[in-house]
DNA sequence: CTGAAAGCGCTTACAG
DNA sequence: CTGAAAGCGCTTACAG
């Protein structure tokens, strides 16, 4: 049915070998006879059939990504840069979503890779020592955003110091009291990870750093869902002593913050500030001050890295720091503004 | 260095023939010939190689799923949902994007997806005829979301009557002064298309229906961003005689209606009230009121109609009627609530 | 610079 | 119920 080297050969008058190296532009074919094939191949609508050159090779020129959750910023927004470099080099990308301990289990478990990808790029997912194994047993180059493993290609980004930073602009601007909403992992969730706890640890760094006790209460682990951020607002405002301030592990927490301050008729930035963490994209639009931690770079950096590895290059480590991205969520504490409004 | 069938019939005692069958679960083979097939293949670690299976049957058990954007809300729902059905029916995702006209023209003229997959999944593109040709000239089965060609799957979303519903909320509670804010296609991109342009006639059949004049300077077309939806909402602002209500496209414009009031210093939705589409995940966090169209299930059943094309059954059409979620972003106008605040 | 031939690892009529 | 053999459509040493 579809037309295959033999045909092209025959109308160029020349192998099947010959058609091959001379469409591949593997070196040692005269102009003229690659010219001749290649003429042939166009006028005869020939492509190669991608399952026999894989067979022939044993390489699949395709990659996976493997995320936790296909529907979230986030994870989306590293989709869409990795798959931008992966398919300039001539990558094919296969998508795997891993949504449930389930899911994950079951995918590690049978080699469902095995021939289809030369390569998995892993995102969020803490792979345990037999999940990376397992992926290396089925030939695969790994490169991992959001975990790092000695040995192995990823991008690593200094959330500590992302946390502190968000920690220490609430300080600067006079907060004693600060919050902090990390991200819990769901039973039967596979979110979460080592990324959201960095941010915890800098808060703390920072809170120590400029002598400020350290209050457990302040210290919330929930779901990342606007939901949830909502409704650990709300147990903030019931303190006996409530915060002033808030550093959210992510913009999705920090919408459902924001909701709920606004439900409960607070303003911010006067009566409380909120500083997130992404820069997501609808940030802007409420008004979110929070932390940029390049994204698309994570994903684009993580694709390279994986497409070098592909090639034969050794495992590198991408690296970038988040910065504050100010807008109107933030504020110095009322007590500091006796004289406003 | 992987394990074949050659090395399992040897093991099993039997010929390659017989582990296919057996492995396959083909019928006409004795049980005790299967276990000890299965049984060799799994002390052998075998699992059978994709390219090989492929080149042999000529299928390749994966579909493709094409979007304009990924890193929209709206496609990377539909890409889950649809992903979802297809893992379980078996198939690999391969994903394309198709984020400008440019990287469109080069994907539709040269057969990128020939051998790759058996099916394409196109979301919100407007195939041009050539386009869907070019698709099943490589042999793709297709199923379309956000669009219709007679003759091909698709799940077809009442736009029309959902555009018509938003509307009547807001005349059903008082206003008529009502402006549209619609998606307008930039030049280079693919986004836009159909949808949108019938939820705007919805919105004018709506005002037809109440007897409401229909003012051109109150349909706005702009491209599907929060800026430009916050920008379109500050040209209205500046109206001779402003709207009190809107109906938006999206519910990324609404969200960028909703900035520019709140900036403005509008009170929602006791200044004015605002209807988005889409019921993104976020709509709930600002208090938006806005068309559902479930989107879940428009890449559900598009990807089911597509596995059930792909096995031979006719071109079928899902239908989603849209209905309306009210949160607080709508209200009746100033003027009905003399006595109120 | 070019060709004949083996091989990649399956599936599937065709016989028995 | 099982096997021998052809074929899927390429790539790649090996010769020349």
């Amino acid at each position: 049915m579809s037309v295959s080297v033999q045909s092209v050969a025959e109308r160029a008058g020349v192998s099947i070998s010959t058609v091959s190296r001379a469409l591949r532009g593997v070196a040692g074919i005269s102009e003229a006879t690659r010219k001749r094939v290649r003429d042939a191949a166009d006028e005869l609508g020939y492509v190669t059939s991608p399952s026999a050159s894989r067979l022939a090779t044993g390489r699949t020129s395709t990659v996976a990504i493997i995320v936790p959750l296909l529907a979230k910023w986030f994870f989306a927004e590293v989709i869409a840069a990795a798959g931008r470099v992966l398919n300039r080099e001539g990558y094919d990308v296969l998508l795997t979503e891993l949504p449930t301990t389930q899911a994950r289990a079951e995918f590690f478990t049978a080699p469902r890779l095995h021939g289809r990808s030369d390569g998995a790029l892993v995102v969020a997912l803490q792979l345990e020592p037999g999940e990376l194994a397992a992926l290396e047993a089925q030939g695969q180059a790994v490169a991992l955003v959001g975990s790092e493993r000695g040995g192995t290609s990823s991008v690593r980004v200094d959330d500590r110091g992302g946390g502190r930073a968000a920690t220490r602009h609430l300080i600067n601007l006079g907060h004693e009291r600060i919050a902090f909403m990390g991200m819990r992992t769901a039973p039967g969730s596979t979110l979460g990870g080592v990324p959201p706890a960095e941010r915890l640890l800098g808060f703390r760094e920072a809170l120590a750093e400029a002598g400020l006790p350290q209050d457990p209460a302040l210290e919330l682990e929930v779901e990342n869902t606007v939901d949830d951020g909502a409704a650990a607002m709300a147990c903030l405002l019931t303190a006996a002593e409530p915060p002033t301030a808030l550093v959210a592990s992510s913009d999705e927490l920090a919408f459902g913050a924001l909701a709920t301050l606004r439900r409960a008729g607070l303003d911010v930035p006067r009566d409380f500030s909120v500083v997130g963490y992404d820069n997501h994209e609808l940030a802007g639009a409420v008004g979110l001050t929070t932390m940029d931690h390049g994204v698309t770079d994570q994903g684009r950096l993580a694709a390279e890295s994986l497409v070098a590895a592909l090639s034969g290059s050794p495992a590198a480590v991408g690296r970038i720091d988040p910065c504050l991205v100010v807008r109107g969520s933030t504020a110095p504490p009322r007590r500091l503004r006796a004289g406003t409004s």
